[in-house]
Order: structure tokens, then C-alpha cells, then sequence
DNA sequence: TCGTTATTTCGATCTCTGTCGAAATACTAT
DNA sequence: ATAGTATTTCGACAGAGATCGAAATAACGA
């Protein structure tokens, strides 16, 4: 994970119709969504369902797997774990804490 | 937490620069950084950080604590769990989970 | 092949965002 | 008050994004 890809992410849930979009899938679980599902729920058009989901297939936090002619929607769970670490990654690297009045590393210095 | 918000949070977090100058003050810690620090390290003209400042902080992101003329800011790390806990949340709510073939509930009606 | 359903691509429009420099404001110290 | 430092606001511009309808493509079954 690197701070261009993981802003790319936050900027795919950054709307909030690809946010919606993205917590069905995570509700979803493994079996995933059509995207025809996905559009009844939302109820917009599918061109810009296909948009939004492009977007979120980009930045890899969606995969997609043909079916016939339905195509499955599923949400990334891997990377969506590697996003959250990558948020609180390295909390208070720099200063103290918040919860504890000195680092681990400090202490142990002492 | 509610869409809306969560959304307009990824939004924040989704431009490169802003998600540098956040995780600064995550790593900072509970001592924050003066406007004027992120400045030195970012190298950006102090107006287009200012801007950057105000969208972190509409978005929940950040505080601000005025200083004399420094304004210190510093990384919310309540909201920040908070958005963690909404991406995550309700994972396979509706469906079967990646780890387990069943889910607890449905093994609870076994 | 033909028709039907599912989905994407195209093209247009409109709004929003990022960026900057210049000017304004906030605060402190003298 | 005045000067000096820190930060924000303003106004402008270029570029990106959201949205839509219409047309194109993909996959299937009769």
C-alpha cells in the first residue's frame, strides 16, 4: 500500500452513490451482486452505475466475474483490510499518544 | 456515522496531498503540527494548504487550537475510528462471509 | 440468425476541485 | 501604534468528475 493508491481508494468511496454501492457488496459477502441488482436498489441509470463501478474496479476495491450475461459484483475484502491499516498505520510514529503519556519506545529507553 | 459523513470524510482523505498532510498528523500524535510545520514539509504555498486544512476539518477529520499566531492541528482519531468501523461494518451482513463457509448466525439455527 | 436481456461506451453538459498569487486578517512583541 | 510573523480569504483558471440518454456491445436461447 502507498499513499497514491490508497488515496485513489478513498476518492472511489468518496462519492457517496460508489460508497452505497461498495457496502452492499461488503453486506454482500462472497456471493457478490449483479450489477442489475445493484441498479434496482439504487434506482439510477445504468450507465452511471457503470461509471461508478468502473471507478471502483479501478481502484481495485471491486472485482468483477462474468456470469452469462450478468456480470457478479464482489468487494475486495483484502484490500479494503490494507486501506484501514493504512489509515491507522503508524499512529503517533512521530509523538506521544493519546491513550498512553509515553511511547512504548520511550519507555523502554528509560 | 452515516453515509453523508462517511462519505465526505473518504472524499477528504482522497487527494493525495490531504491524505499526506493526515497522516502527518496521525503519526504526530496527540502534539499535533503548526500549520507552518506541514508547510516546511509539504512545500506547497501556504494558501493551497490552508484550503486542504479547511476541508480536513469541515470533514471531522482534524481540530484546530490556536496558538498565539501558530495554529496547531492535530488528527481526530475518534472519527477515524469511527469511518474504520463504518467500511467495515456489517461485513456479509446479508450474505456468506470469505473466512467461514457458514455464517455464526445460520450455525446458531443448525 | 434473430430477438432479448445485461452491461458498457460515447458524447454532451454542468458542477466541483485543485492550484496559485495577491491581499486581507490574526496575533504578538516592541 | 507599528512592525513582523502566521494564516486565511479572495478571485481566477484549468482540469476532473457526476450525470444522463442514446447507441453500441456481449451473451444467451429459440
Amino acid at each position: 500500500m502507498n499513499l497514491e493508491i490508497a488515496a485513489s481508494q478513498m476518492e472511489s468511496l468518496g462519492n457517496p452513490t460508489r460508497l452505497r454501492i461498495y457496502r452492499m457488496l461488503v453486506r454482500a459477502g462472497i456471493d457478490g451482486l449483479p450489477v442489475g441488482g445493484l441498479q434496482q436498489r439504487l434506482e439510477i441509470p445504468s450507465s452511471t452505475l457503470s461509471h461508478h463501478c468502473k471507478k471502483l474496479l479501478d481502484a481495485n476495491l471491486i472485482t468483477q466475474e462474468r456470469n452469462g450475461t450478468t456480470l457478479i459484483c464482489r468487494a475486495n475484502y483484502r484490500a479494503m483490510s490494507s486501506l484501514i491499516g493504512y489509515l491507522a498505520d503508524e499512529c503517533c510514529a512521530d509523538g506521544r499518544c493519546e491513550d498512553t503519556p509515553t511511547r512504548a519506545s520511550e519507555a523502554a529507553d528509560t
